[in-house]
DNA sequence: TATTGTTATACTCTATAACTATA
DNA sequence: TATAGTTATAGAGTATAACAATA
C-alpha cells in the first residue's frame, strides 16, 4: 500500500515507453485492419503462425488474452475459416487451434506487410543500433516479468 | 503495395517492442483497476493531471481517443464526479475538461501508485541506465512518429 | 479435486457516419 | 464552409463467475 515515490528516470522511461507503444499502434493498427483483422486476431493469427498449433491454454498465455475473451475471438476467426478447433485426443479437455490454408496465406500475407510498413520507420538505423535497442527492451522486458505482485 | 521485406534485425525490434509493451501492461493494469479506472480512464486522468484543464479536441489528440470515443469515457467520469466539462466561453463550440478537486486527489493517489508499482521493476538499473532507455525509446518513437502513411 | 474451455453477464472501448451548434 | 463535440450504430474486447467435461 505504501508506495515508494518513483524517481523521475524512471517516470521517465514508463512516459517513454508509453509513447513508443502508441506510436507504434498507430502504425501498425490501420495496417492491421487493413487486412480485415482487429488487433486481437492478428495476436492470434501471428502467434499461430510458423507453428504446428497449440492449445487454447498456450494460446491465451502467448497472447495474454484471457480465456473467456479467447473463445470469443477464436469463434470470429472460426467464422473466417481462419482457424479450426479441433478435440486434442490425448486431452479431450483441451482445445487444439491451427491455421487453415487460408488463415496461414493471411499471416503469410499481413504479417510481413504490418511489419515492413513499421520497419519503414526504422530504415536509417543501422543494424548495430537496432541490435542495441532490441536488446534494451528485452531488458526492460525481463526486468517487468520478474517483478512480481507483492 | 509492395513492401519490402523487413529485416530480421527490424523484425526483432519490433517483436521486442510488443513484449515490452505487453508485459507493462499487465503490470499496470491491475493496479489501474484497483483504482477502479479503466485503462483509458487513466490515461485522461494522467493526461488533465496537473494542469488547468483543456479541450475535449487537445485531450483526444494527446490521448488518442477518437473523439466518439472520448464523448463516452469523459461521460463515465462525469459520473464518477471526477471532471468538469464546461462551455468555452470564448468560443462555445469547445468544451473545457477540468479534473475536480476529487478527480484531482485520485490523480495524485492513483498515478504515483501506478507508476510506483512499475518503477519498482527498475530499481535495479542505475540512473544512466535509465537515462539511455528513455534516450532510446524517444528516438524510437520519433522514428515512428515522423514515418507517415504512403 | 484440478484443469480446459464454454457460456452468461455486464461493461467499456472502438470506428464510423450523421448530426447539432457554433465559428 | 469548417470545426467541436454529440449521438447512433454495430461490433469487439474485457473481467468475472458459474458451468460442463475430462483428467
Amino acid at each position: 500500500m505504501t508506495q515508494a515515490i518513483p524517481l523521475p528516470r524512471t517516470r521517465e522511461l514508463i512516459r517513454e515507453l508509453v509513447r513508443a507503444y502508441q506510436a507504434f499502434e498507430q502504425l501498425s493498427n490501420n495496417r492491421i485492419r487493413q487486412h480485415g483483422l482487429t488487433h486481437a486476431q492478428f495476436d492470434v493469427i501471428a502467434t499461430l503462425g510458423n507453428t504446428a498449433g497449440m492449445s487454447c491454454k498456450t494460446l491465451s498465455e502467448k497472447t495474454l488474452i484471457t480465456k473467456g475473451t479467447l473463445t470469443g475471438v477464436l469463434d470470429r476467426l472460426l467464422e473466417k475459416q481462419l482457424i479450426t478447433r479441433t478435440v486434442d485426443a490425448n486431452d479431450r479437455r483441451s482445445l487444439f487451434v491451427v491455421l487453415t490454408e487460408q488463415g496461414d496465406a493471411l499471416f503469410r500475407q499481413a504479417f510481413p506487410d504490418v511489419a515492413g510498413h513499421i520497419s519503414r520507420a526504422f530504415d536509417h538505423m543501422s543494424d548495430s543500433e537496432l541490435a542495441t535497442a532490441s536488446a534494451l527492451l528485452h531488458q526492460l522486458r525481463q526486468a517487468m516479468e520478474h517483478s512480481q505482485e507483492p
